[in-house]
DNA sequence: ATGGTGACGACGG
DNA sequence: ACCGTCGCCACCA
């Protein structure tokens, strides 16, 4: 079932604007969650509800900039690079996103 | 209950 | 910059 802790984490990633990206820690952190950081990876894990379709789950990335690998086949990761790509996301030859300069920040609530 | 797992992250070497 | 370790805690078998 959905609980408030994951309705809380997709109204943060709701927010994040197209071509920005956020780390996981920083959703948690906004959603009232600090130090859960592995606890939006399995919100995010779980989006598969058509009342879903508005979260941009793939705005979501590691604080190392990187695309999280997954466990299985690749075949997400791909997409969100893709995703990302789309936006005008931009990858250094290491796949990774220069945090300092995409990162998405909280204006006024 | 309970132990293993994992879309993470901070820290130390 | 790259690991390994540890803390974290919801899920699931």
């Amino acid at each position: 079932m959905r609980s408030p802790a994951y309705r809380a984490i997709y109204d943060i990633v709701r927010r994040i604007p197209r071509g920005r990206v956020a780390t996981y820690g920083q959703v948690a952190t906004l959603a009232g969650l600090p130090g859960r950081a592995r606890q939006v990876g399995y919100a995010l894990h779980a989006l598969r509800d058509p009342e879903d379709r508005d979260v941009p789950w793939h705005r979501v990335i590691n604080a190392r900039g990187e695309i999280s690998p997954r466990a299985g086949a690749g075949l997400e990761e791909h997409a969100q690079h893709q995703l990302l790509q789309a936006e005008g996301v931009t990858f250094d030859p290491h796949g990774r996103v220069d945090l300092t300069r995409a990162r998405w920040e909280l204006e006024a609530p």
